[in-house]
DNA sequence: GAATTTATTGAAACTAATTGCAATTGCAAA
DNA sequence: TTTGCAATTGCAATTAGTTTCAATAAATTC
């Protein structure tokens, strides 16, 4: 809400457009205590407005996403999670005996990055990873 | 199929029985060139066995990721593709404009698999892994 | 080699996510 | 303001994958 001139002009810079399904769904992810899925925006905005479609929200989700504003994350259960980028970037540990999360400080996966351009010429894009694996407890 | 009692060992170890649907499922995933799809292995046993089920599939392939006989990876297409580990193990850089598919070496990854082991005691399964980004022809 | 036990299968229903298309709407220019 | 048009939406259909459950069949025991 409060900078969503930021959001327009972004959006309008690049041709699209800023609908009211649009604000509704960024401000959902921005609200969000942690990472929520499209199901749960879906619900959540359904109540206010009991027009808006499934559809338009993991089509709104993608176009986010591609905007750098949201990050999108497979945590291991059936559904992909988003968070707002505003609120960082930062990766997960998932333990696959006990479900544990983790989190990850960005700085372990740098020289992963720096490895990749220095070798491969490739530019990693890694906004918000997920890596599985068995935590200490479970070893 | 050359080492099948190899496997029988493996399933029947660990309470697991031999159907002639997962021999010809993990035939199809060995046979296959490179990475296949689950859709394609039941397509190619379905022409022999008419009476597979596509679930059945799903099933074995979890089955078998989790005896360590085949890695899952997503490439970033609609549809998970499965590989034998008999073939090595091996990771891709996927560009996110062109679409193209780089080997990746292990190596790269394992100064990471040390770090999270040793700062998050985290012991990482890195089978198979993609990592998105741009190419060199795409930056 | 038959009986028993329990894992596995097939069928159908279900979930998460995507896509094609016609109707609608934001927004720029008149 | 109104108009024009491409971007966007809603709807319905589709796809990939999972789950439930009753029927079937490996493998173990007698």
């Amino acid at each position: 809400m409060s900078q969503s001139g930021d959001i327009i002009r972004k959006l309008s810079k690049q041709g699209y457009r800023l609908t009211p399904q649009r604000m509704m769904i960024l401000e959902a992810v921005e609200r969000a205590d942690s990472h929520i899925s499209a199901e749960e925006i879906y619900t959540q905005i359904l109540a206010r407005y009991p027009h808006l479609n499934i559809s338009t929200v993991y089509r709104t989700l993608e176009l986010l996403k591609e905007l750098g504003l949201v990050t999108e994350t497979d945590l291991g259960d059936g559904r992909v999670r988003y968070h707002s980028m505003k609120k960082g970037r930062h990766h997960h540990l998932v333990c696959q005996k006990c479900g544990a999360i983790i989190d990850l400080d960005e700085s372990v996966l740098s020289p992963l990055k720096v490895a990749l351009l220095r070798e491969y010429k490739f530019s990693a894009d890694l906004r918000h990873l997920a890596i599985f694996g068995r935590c200490a407890n479970c070893r």
